[in-house]
Formats: C-alpha cells, structure tokens, sequence
DNA sequence: CCATTTAAGGATCGATCGTTCCAAAAATGG
DNA sequence: CCATTTTTGGAACGATCGATCCTTAAATGG
C-alpha cells in the first residue's frame, strides 16, 4: 500500500497553524521561517506537502473561507430570525473592540486590503473570498425579507454590499483600536440602516 | 551662509514621489529601490536627507494625512451644506470605481490595516491619522446638525465612527473589484443612515 | 585658486528572503 | 534482512532587503 517512511505532521494542523500565521501577519510578511516554526516540519516537508508559499498562502485562504462561510451559514439556518443573525454577528464582533482576536481582523479583508487587484491568484481569491462574504449577507437579507423583517421591496443585492461594506469598516475600526463603545455605536447605526 | 555643494533635488518632490510609493506598495513591500528609482535620487542623498524608511515613511504619510485631511476640511468650509459636502464626497469615491484611483485605496486605511495594533511610530501614527479623519467628519455631522440636516438629538461622535467604517469599507470594496453600481448603492444607504 | 564643506554615486555590508538540493533516517514490501 | 520508497533535516543557492561607508564631484568663503 503505502511505500516508504510515511510523514510525521497532520498536514490539516499544519495548514491550520500556517493559515495562523498568514492571518496575523499577512501574505507577504509571513515568511517561511515564521510558517515552518509555526507549522513544527522542516523545509523539505513544506515544499513537499505544500508546494510553495503562494499554495500555501491559498490553501490557508480557502481553509479560512470555507469555515467562515461555513459557519456563518450554519448560525444563519440555526437562528429562527435572520435579521437576529445579522445583528448580533455584527454586535458581537463590535464587542470584540481591544482584545487580541479583533487586532487580527479578518484574512480575508486583511487579504484584499493588502492584495488589492494585483495580478495573481492570491488577489484573485481574496476578491472572491469577500465576493463569498457578500453573498452570505444577500442569503440573510432575503430571508429577513421574507421574515418580514425587512422591505422586500429594498434591493438585497445593494443591502449585502452595505453590509460587507459595514464589516470591512468595522475591521479596520477595530484594527485601529476603536473601543467597544465607538465600534457598538457604528454598527447600532448600520443595523438601522438594516432595518430601516 | 550655505557651504558646500547645494542638494540637486527638491526635498519636497522627493517626499511626495515617496508618499506615491507608499501608497501603491504599502510600507513594508516599498523597498529602497522602488524609493529610490521613483524619488529620482542617490541610497545617501535619501539616508541623509530622510533618515531611514521608517522615518521617510512618517514623513510620507504626514503628508498625505495633511493633505487629505486640509482639502477636506477647506472643501466642507467651503461647501453650503455639511450634508452636501458628506454625501459628495461619498459618492465622488464609490465613483472611482473600476479605476487606478480606486485600486490604490486610501494611504491611511491602507497602513492602518497592514500595520494593525503594531508596537512602533508607523502604526501609531496611522491610527492617529485614522482618528483625524473621524474628527473632520464630527465637524461635518455638528455642522450638518446646526443647519437642520441631521437631527441634533442624535450623537455626532456617533455618526462620525459609522462614517468613518462606512469609509473605510468603502475603500476595501473598491479595492476588491466593486463596480460603480455596487459600491454606489452600499454609498446610498450608508447616506440615508446619515439623513435618518 | 585653493581650502573647506557638503552632496552624489555606488560598492559593500550582514541579514534575510523563497527555494532547491542532497544525504541521512525511517518506514514498507518481499 | 535487504532493496526500495519517501520523509526529514539542513546546507546552500542567488536574490534582495535596509543600511553604511568611502570616494568623487561640486559648490562656497577667503
């Protein structure tokens, strides 16, 4: 079956731990020595199960995505209003003003605000990432539509917009050291405009 | 009076030739070279003239704070209605989408984002530079308030912190590939939060 | 016109970048 | 237990990083 001295690393943990360290200190500043002493294997294992940094870089991007959007969209169908999500995602993240977790941001937002429209596939799925973000939003918007909670008559398409607008603000808010109480004021303004 | 031989170039093109880089690259991925080659002079003349990358950084990004923040505030006194001077100035820039402009972003929330809670001077100074933006648009929401725009009742530092994400996540939209139409409808209902 | 002072040009520094390569180690199949 | 296969560790690559330093050029004051 299996020929060979077999790999001594999970390579799902080390994506994850790699994906860690792109996270905090984005794309281009994480360098190899950070990821292979983050990720605990040698240079020849990362190379050889990874490919190079760019793969690296998209797989921790996907990984990221793929459980953002995953439980985003898990909370959104557990919770009986989707306006109640909307609200009490960006309460809660408001609240996260001045602790480590809201100095890191978003990789995603941190992604397309360091990648911007360069050539390339790290741009290219960081685009797509807030592309996925956004329709998130519009899934909640429809069905806070048809909740009642929202006009149907308002466009969701543009409402989504506003909102992944909303969220990339906030980042940065509390990546510039907004405190709980500004980034809670900010975003009780936006859900108003939600809601209307 | 002056002695010894004179400097060939204009400290003050050379500052803004290296803002341009900073602004395009970011900080940490402006590399000496880039700064060279745009401010058109010599590795001493920039190391004598600025100090270091860091400091040339500040310098740069001083300006452009000086700048942005002079034009706006002279465009607002000018301006009959605070309101009208807001909603201009968001629409002007969820119209530079598609654009070179727009791909650039905003050299404050571009640092801000890439520098994060960062021990050292750049990042300070971007949040600093953050939290002068949101000052300028205090003025305007009072200003707006005393002319009957916006109901006086309502929080001004408020308002400004949603118009400073609303900024800020406007600028990561653009950044990200939004189109005219996109970015222009999240810029109207971010506005109509502002009116009520 | 010479002595002095400062800028300009560019070689060079050690450190670090991402990546490649090779030998040693560790597993398997027969 | 040996041949084979794959991983591992780490040396090494050329390129580039920010920064320093020394020589040369170009100005001034006397």
């Amino acid at each position: 079956m299996t020929r060979g001295r077999p790999i001594a690393f999970s390579p799902d943990e080390a994506a994850n731990a790699a994906m860690q360290v792109f996270w905090s200190r984005g794309y281009e500043s994480a360098s190899t020595r950070d990821l292979l002493a983050a990720m605990s294997l040698s240079r020849s294992s990362l190379y050889q199960a990874f490919g190079n940094k760019e793969q690296l870089f998209l797989e921790a991007l996907r990984r990221y995505r793929e459980s953002l959007v995953g439980r985003l969209g898990r909370r959104l169908e557990a919770s009986p209003s989707a306006v109640d999500f909307l609200a009490s995602l960006f309460r809660e993240t408001a609240q996260e003003a001045g602790s480590d977790r809201a100095a890191l941001g978003c990789l995603i937002f941190n992604s397309a605000s360091e990648l911007g429209q360069q050539d390339g596939l790290p741009s290219q799925h960081a685009r797509q990432s807030i592309a996925a973000i956004t329709a998130l939003f519009q899934q909640a918007v429809e069905r806070a539509q048809a909740e009642g909670d929202i006009d149907p008559d308002r466009d969701a398409a543009a409402l989504a917009s506003y909102l992944t607008m909303g969220m990339a603000g906030l980042r940065i808010l509390l990546k510039s050291g907004s405190d709980t109480h500004q980034a809670g004021q900010a975003v009780e303004l936006l859900l108003d405009g939600l809601r209307r």
